[in-house]
DNA sequence: CGCAACTCTCAGGTTTCTCTCAGAAACGCC
DNA sequence: GGCGTTTCTGAGAGAAACCTGAGAGTTGCG
């Protein structure tokens, strides 16, 4: 039972394939799901449903993303906006933006940075969910808050992809997961490469993780990796 | 009384031995399957039957694997697909599947594989059916959700086609079964070579599973193997 | 601008896996 | 016990999967 259950999400994007992809991802974690692809719609079905958060693109055909915040705000809504934005496009404006309880999402990205952002906000605006702040096994944990990854209480830096890599073995200890689902879920959408890269990431990882210490990465041949400690 | 019973599963495939293969393999697991050979009328298939899956070979006569999802989505199915593909078409469209609870086989595969592979994606997408993780004989055990192996609750590692070799005999613990059997449902459907592979491996798997317990792993002569233990 | 950090590709080296084969061992039958 | 058949298992070739160092290209920042 998931505790996202209930939850109401609504996607907002004009490209289908995005709208899609975000919807089905956040439904496969458990939160109930409408997508729009117009500024007008979405003002519309926040009145209507009232979601507990908008995941909402800046650029839209006809309103953009900010006058649609603009006009919630001013129906008195306040509901939690995760926007997604451009690389290119202007920052400023985004910036700024996590003081109110919201955040932004540069294109492209990963699935796992969506789904950890979205919870993230949530957790913020919804204080009764106060797990979930900080995931361990054995004596590799992290906190999510603060980005802070700890080996048998040393703290280790990582580089954003290969957090992103990490949290993904540790939040499914134990379970093998293929080259495929590591580049689903850690890499962004459209990245074109081969599987190779997961092999190269591991590799970085395993230098700063596993070091010094029970090796806890483990390839299983033919299938993926998994971290899991070795008598375990 | 399998839990399969009543679960439908449409297979489409043009070559009507795969598609003979798939249907009659899934078919003995107690599911329902019909089978189409093309994509449009497979299309009309998932509208009029509903099935609860589709196993979908990538390279259709008329439209492809991929667009026959499109129509599916369009049309608000949300209908799980296990992708067949062939060894050298993967890789590049193939990525995002994952995601919404899908996967895919790179022809050519074992019936066995295929049939865990459904299971899989049925679990992913029909939660009830939560049991069925864990095969178990005696104090031997698979979870099929981490693919661990233990005996006596030792782990032990085993390479893909031990690990698929030993599934199969547990799954029909207590029952002889042929090495023509053993073969058909563990090895690639194209495999070449003869029975002796069989023999090879199971000496093996004795030698990882049976090492230092009693032997589980028993020859019948004339006849093939068996998982069970001596006194039982 | 220049530097540092990061991402990604590539290729050579290494490990592991698969499959074949052949001699040894075990078995069943007479 | 003798004999033909079946099975067992060690050795090894070839293929596949994986690891990792080097380096090119980007991005971010001072």
């Amino acid at each position: 039972m998931h505790e996202s259950e209930g939850t109401r999400i609504l996607v907002v994007d004009d490209e289908p394939n995005i709208a899609d992809l975000v919807a089905t991802a956040l439904r496969y974690e458990g939160f109930d799901v409408q997508t729009k692809a117009t500024g007008r719609t979405a003002v519309d079905a926040v009145r209507e449903w009232s979601p507990q958060l908008v995941v909402l693109d800046v650029m839209l055909p006809d309103v953009d993303g900010f006058a649609v915040q603009e006009r919630l705000r001013r129906d008195g809504r306040r509901v939690p906006v995760l926007f997604l934005t451009a690389r290119d496009t202007v920052e400023d404006r985004v910036r700024g933006l996590t003081l109110g309880g919201d955040d932004y999402l540069t294109k492209p990205f990963s699935i796992d940075e969506l789904v950890a952002r979205v919870r993230a906000v949530l957790r913020r605006t919804q204080p009764e969910d106060a797990s979930r702040e900080r995931i361990s096994y054995f004596d590799l944990e992290i906190d999510e808050g603060t980005r802070d990854v700890r080996r048998a209480g040393r703290r280790i830096d990582l580089s954003p992809t290969e957090y992103v890599l990490l949290r993904y073995l540790l939040v499914n200890a134990r379970r093998v997961m293929s080259k495929a689902q590591i580049l689903d879920h850690v890499w962004q959408y459209d990245f074109g490469g081969d599987g190779r890269i997961v092999e190269t990431y591991i590799s970085y990882l395993r230098k700063k993780v596993d070091a010094d210490a029970v090796p806890l990465i483990q390839t299983v041949r033919g299938v993926g990796y998994v971290l899991r400690h070795p008598e375990d």
